[in-house]
DNA sequence: TCTATCTTGAGACTCGATATCAATACCGAG
DNA sequence: CTCGGTATTGATATCGAGTCTCAAGATAGA
């Protein structure tokens, strides 16, 4: 069973209706690079409705089959989500992203619960970097020019 | 010296001049709550140009005078900044803010460089909770309804 | 005071996203 | 397979945050 059919499986059993139009935008989200903005999407999705294309994209995200990358400047992004709560490592240079979910940020909210007295509820944590691939790259151009 | 002019005095030594539309700005930034939008500013700077709002917004955050919040829903809010690197615990009721720069996401990133090969150059941090006042509220509604 | 230049603000514009609503497609009951 | 209630669509209008433009006005240093 591929991708596509398990999304679809899901989104039925949602109660949503499967539509040629929300195939194509599950299509196009899936072809996608690491991260892509709705925008993207619709550009590939021609024949779909602007409205057609967000609120699908609204379902994915209900759904975590996507999730939402805030990228350096503030700008959102989406990406197919590969597992559950998780944190993007994302390079500044080439776009690529891991996922990690290691996360030390547990112990962080815990102290920050003790501290504050706040009953934690969610956190959003966005890591920029520059990937080893760019790294060297960078080097390299800088030993030529 | 007050606040304000400590600003001002920050401004000036950046080349920018002191107008009276610029004083009415922070006039108002600094009159806000924890956390607060453009539009909030632009509400009580009524005879100041909506342009302007946004470029005395961009020098403020360019000096550190304010860093941005991003909400839960993924709205940006702005906030009258108190120290350099830092990140917020936002309470989702009464939007009260807590800044913290105890940055074990130090060590975190640290890791992530080592297993991922990344140079790392920045992060985004926003937890979400409810803060005491908050929760003792809830419980107290809880009860009597 | 004079003037170079920084700043202003009204308004047009961009871009991401949502609301409206008549037309249409889906799919389960019969 | 057909019918019909309901979910969905998509063109279009609208929204909200933010930027751009440019003539007019304000500032501060000489």
């Amino acid at each position: 069973m591929s991708d596509i059919d398990l999304i679809i499986e899901r989104l039925e059993l949602r109660g949503h209706r499967i539509t040629a139009s929300r195939r194509r935008v599950l299509d196009a989200v899936l072809a996608q690079p690491a991260h892509f903005s709705v925008d993207d999407v619709l550009h590939v999705t021609r024949k779909v409705g602007r409205a057609t294309v967000f609120r699908t994209m609204k379902i994915l995200l209900d759904l975590n089959i996507v999730c939402r990358v805030i990228l350096d400047d503030g700008a959102m992004h989406y990406r197919v989500s590969t597992r559950g709560h998780h944190h993007h490592l994302v390079c500044i240079d080439c776009g690529r992203v891991e996922d990690f979910s290691q996360c030390d940020v547990q112990s962080l909210t815990q102290d920050l619960a003790k501290a504050t007295g706040y009953e934690i509820e969610r956190h959003w944590l966005e890591v920029y970097g520059r990937c080893q691939a760019c790294r060297l790259l960078k080097r390299k151009v800088a030993a030529v020019g």
